[in-house]
DNA sequence: TAATACCCTATAGATTTAATAGAGTATGCA
DNA sequence: TGCATACTCTATTAAATCTATAGGGTATTA
């Protein structure tokens, strides 16, 4: 199941891209039209900007903007950050990599060859979308 | 993450499918060769029997064994009984859709945009791959 | 008839997720 | 300067789920 935080994190991201300037929205805007608690938006949010993904104003008139073009934004960065590791199981992760301590032999084991294949397909996807896609 | 319930139930199966013939195994030989609680395995091979992938017979020299051909047995089918629905979002579900209660129009929705690929290639790798194709 | 091995329900412990609380800090503007 | 605004950060709690265990029950076979 996909975490209620990826899918608010998307939701903001989006709904920050669909922005017609760059000016900073407030949290509870994007709360509100989202239908997110605005406290554990909150949380969300400043994990965004802390990877990069937002800029954030402070004081009268602040808020959060995003920092890149929206097509160079691609799901595989924001996943990982929102969802964590893409892969099932850590021993076909490429960046949370580790060996399964009951599994004797990876080369043989069933389910490694499966989850290996689900990587790829799911990387494939993330890959390939931007966050200017999940608007148009 | 994939469950430990889903990866036990994924071992087992490949345990019994690469028995060379079709007696019955014990529970006890396949949480040892496989590294499972044995109790554990217990009420995962039940439910894999009452979802019609194994058969088993009681009192000694029981045990339990493949009901069908395991080129037969298709991923989509194991990972729904033991991982549950494929889809991240009910709202991308073939087998358990259910409405976003927060989300006012799933046309225009990113995250289901994004869930409804993820979905797909996922289950063309399910679909595309047996419990023969886990042991070759 | 006794040993074997699956059957079934309940429950406890651990972990993760989701949400909340509350005080702190920087900013803009009058 | 002073004050309202709005993000920052840590801690904590509540709920849900996952993992594992306990323990007695039942069918089968030798």
């Amino acid at each position: 199941m996909l975490s209620k935080k990826t899918k608010y994190g998307l939701k903001a991201l989006t709904f920050l891209a669909q922005q017609k300037d760059k000016a900073p929205v407030q949290i509870a805007e994007i709360a509100n039209a989202e239908n997110i608690s605005q406290k554990f938006l909150e949380t969300i949010l400043l994990s965004l900007r802390k990877t990069g993904f937002l800029g954030s104003k402070k004081g009268k008139g602040g808020g959060y903007y995003l920092i890149k073009d929206p097509a160079e934004i691609q799901m595989t960065a924001v996943m990982r950050v929102l969802e964590g590791p893409i892969s099932m199981v850590p021993c076909v992760s490429l960046n949370f990599y580790e060996k399964c301590s009951d599994c004797p032999d990876e080369a043989t084991c069933g389910v490694h060859k499966l989850m290996l294949q689900v990587r790829d397909s799911n990387l494939e996807v993330y890959r390939n979308t931007s966050l200017a896609d999940l608007i148009a």
